[in-house]
DNA sequence: CGGATTGGGAGTGGTT
DNA sequence: TAACCACTCCCAATCC
């Protein structure tokens, strides 16, 4: 098995916790650089946890399907569930380390930054959100693409990943060739 | 009524 | 060091 980080312009966007092992910066694959150390587990050039990614992760952890679930999956429609809003918002806040509790007031405030950028919009219904196409796509790309596209899409959004023959992993979460999505970790 | 939504605006901590 | 980014925190008003 062999780790990639895949960059178009940048050159420290790790997002993951793993440990990468080597660094596309181009098509084609066998032009493999070595990543640098600020770029490995605990450098500094690590990025920070963004909330979508968090609401993201959320949505694929079937723990947490008391708290948030999908109403239109492939259309990245999501909802927050009323009774336990809160509790996924303190998780939020304990993942970032936060000075003070976080709720689900304060996270929204985060999610209406979104719609600034259409990262993320608001749906007319209840507790109810949207992702945009080209956050979906970065997100999970092998929901929508074969296993070779997700080379190229990785390219285009700078994502981390690492594969065998059947299976793509992204942020603990695996994918195989059926694009069925289920923990890396057990 | 009460939960949900909205947006201004100052503040924080990490990155460039 | 400073600008910048992505929230964080608080608040008041408004919507449904």
């Amino acid at each position: 098995m062999v780790r990639f980080s895949i960059h178009q312009n940048s050159a420290t966007d790790i997002y993951s916790e793993g440990t990468v092992y080597h660094t596309l910066s181009n098509i084609p694959e066998n032009q493999v650089m070595h990543t640098t150390a600020s770029q490995q587990k605990g450098g500094k050039g690590r990025k920070k946890l963004r909330l979508f990614e968090y609401l993201h992760e959320s949505l694929c952890d079937p723990d947490m399907a008391n708290c948030i679930q999908w109403v239109d999956k492939p259309h990245g429609v999501f909802q927050f569930v009323s009774k336990n809003k809160e509790k996924l918002a303190e998780l939020w806040g304990e993942r970032k380390g936060n000075r003070k509790v976080m709720t689900y007031q304060k996270m929204a405030r985060a999610l209406r930054n979104y719609g600034r950028t259409g990262e993320i919009i608001k749906i007319r219904r209840k507790l109810t959100y949207q992702f945009s196409a080209a956050v979906l796509q970065r997100l999970s790309p092998s929901y929508f693409l074969g296993k070779e596209t997700v080379y190229c899409q990785y390219l285009q959004y700078n994502q981390e990943y690492q594969c065998s023959d059947d299976w793509i992993t992204y942020n603990n979460y695996m994918y195989n060739s059926d694009h069925e999505l289920q923990h890396a970790n057990g």
